[in-house]
DNA sequence: ACCGCATCTGGGAGCGCTCCCAGACCCCGC
DNA sequence: GCGGGGTCTGGGAGCGCTCCCAGATGCGGT
């Protein structure tokens, strides 16, 4: 059962000349979208290629070609930080919509610990066109090696590691201000943040947008506890909160799963939410609406931003003029019980 | 910036040779491991090899040989069945660490309701060696299709739509069977379950565990009620449970992310967990753990899934023979303070 | 001594495309 | 009329490998 289809199936490409009438040149000229073909060829190759149902060889492409027809994904999963999960099967849903119809052939690399010059060297090896990384690390430094050499990259999420990459990220900053400006707008006095971690550039964009949001009322920017995007860790900030300051009367909190256990230390404290304290979460994750209560807070949409990061690295490729360095995807807030 | 980088970087396999003192047909059989090699020469060639940093051109291996070098990783989302994520990393985890040093490409697919019949067309094109079809929808008939082209290929988790499809699964049946022994040793007399959907395997080998465990102690299985992996329909199918058995003792529930809305029902309603109500759930995910009070669960590696569902295409690709049809992997029984 | 077979080696065809070059044809301006 | 473009076309080299074939060498059995 292993094989029994032989060598390279399907018809070649001289037999869709043969067919339409023309040289193999105007054949991979329709193909490959180049100008200089009359409509009558054009149509006649179509044509024969419907017919034949023929599909262009993929490595013969590569060989021949001075490009890979290949784009990777890269999972950058520096040190032991794990990717997080629902981000991800989102962005991929938008990066595989992306791609369709394109003739490009998406590969999957993980980043393990092991393997980072393997990677590069894989990577600027003319095996792809351009790479797509995904770093939840903001100070991982593949990015930037990767920028280095040549080879056309977006990143998703905005890198810390300085350098002029070309990213792709949600507008965490002003998702988290416009979060502070509703809880302001509700009248709360006493706002505080449960952070994410310091290395990361999703958690500091959120936490200065909370602290934009309260500075341009004037208000105190005290209350901060950085945390690590788990739920045991959002409890344990949600606690110092509460230690530091009994009375406060919000929370944004950074991710919705940490969101849930200061919920879970809320509530156990006796707290009323909203009516004591109103909490606003971030992601829009499955989590928000089934969470008691459902909670209020800002969504990014993730199949858009896989969809834009590939977007930008095919313009790119394309040789787009005047691309945008990077881009910010618009946040929304989601308003619900808890706030 | 979009290039610079010329053609195909880097030495030829012609250079290796030279390097190496042999024919290039000699650097060919070391570096695909062919017997008829002399010690010296396989010496000579790793030492070029290692020398001149050669990384042989993936594209022309592909076009001349009768392999392509690659494997796809198909994710199925059959209808609007949206891939379960949790499971999504970890697997892909396995998979990548398993190819690890194979010299073979990871191709992700995702079947779109659009592109059915392209994609089936793509796979079965020599474009790659095999495939991996991760779906989680049991009915989906792409497996089998796919299975019926000769294309190697092994699907993960329990295809329903028949065929002699090798797949590799968790023991979904007896990780189930052991929760219930658990409830029954706990001496819990009225032992209900929250199930998965009709169509997917994953929810009837759980539902069947549930039940054998139940039979071999004499006890009824009648409070079953299906549900859809969703926190909220787990919080219905609770509500629905206790309609029927006010009294219920115990609930298997077959998903930790069901499990926290019945959790919170049960709560809601007076109910001391796991006093008044044991519950157990599956996946051991991050939820589980986190859960109030801590979710007892059937933990199923991830990982393990994704290693053994690449090793069984890769060896069948090897013509390795008497490979087993299909495997099953241990799940294990947590234990926290739900049950 | 001979033949056989297993082991090791190099040369060269050719995988299916793309890209370059040369040429045919047209329409325009002078 | 003729030259200089732009448009369209086909032929053929060659991308970097693998695979086949032919040949060279060694070692056993008869």
């Amino acid at each position: 059962m292993t094989d029994g289809r032989s060598r390279h199936p399907g018809p070649r490409i001289e037999e869709v000349a043969r067919v339409a009438g023309v040289s193999k040149s105007t054949v991979s000229r329709v193909i490959n979208g180049e100008k200089y073909v009359s409509e009558r060829s054009r149509q006649a190759v179509h044509r024969a290629i419907a017919l034949l149902g023929y599909s262009p060889n993929h490595a013969a492409r590569t060989l021949a070609g001075s490009k890979a027809n290949a784009i990777a994904l890269v999972i950058s999963e520096q040190g032991s930080r794990v990717l997080a999960d629902p981000f991800f099967a989102g962005v991929l849903r938008g990066v595989h919509a992306e791609l369709a119809g394109q003739h490009v052939q998406l590969l999957l690399m993980m980043n393990q610990p092991a393997d980072g010059q393997d990677q590069v060297a894989y990577l600027t090896g003319g095996h792809v066109d351009g790479a797509l990384v995904v770093s939840l690390h903001g100070e991982d430094p593949l990015p930037r090696t990767l920028h280095e050499t040549g080879l056309p990259i977006v990143v998703g999420g905005r890198p810390l590691a300085g350098g002029a990459v070309p990213f792709v990220d949600s507008d965490n900053f002003t998702g988290a201000l416009e979060a502070v400006r509703l809880l302001v707008s509700l009248d709360r006095r006493k706002i505080a943040t449960i952070a994410g971690p310091r290395d990361m550039a999703v958690g500091m964009d959120r936490l200065s947008g909370w602290r934009c949001g309260l500075a341009e009322h004037g208000r105190s920017v005290d209350l901060v506890v950085h945390s690590d995007f788990t739920p045991e860790s959002g409890a344990g900030a949600m606690e110092e909160l509460l230690r530091r300051a009994p009375d406060l009367d919000a929370v944004f909190v950074a991710a919705d799963i940490m969101a849930l256990g200061a919920l879970r230390v809320l509530q156990a404290r006796g707290y009323r939410i909203p009516h004591d304290v109103a909490v606003v979460g971030f992601d829009d994750s499955v989590l928000a609406s089934t969470a008691v209560p459902p909670l209020t807070t800002v969504r990014q949409d993730l199949e858009q931003f896989g969809r834009t990061l590939t977007w930008r690295l095919l313009a790119e490729l394309a040789g787009e003029e005047k691309l945008p360095a990077s881009v910010l995807l618009p946040t929304s807030l989601v308003r619900r019980v808890s706030a």
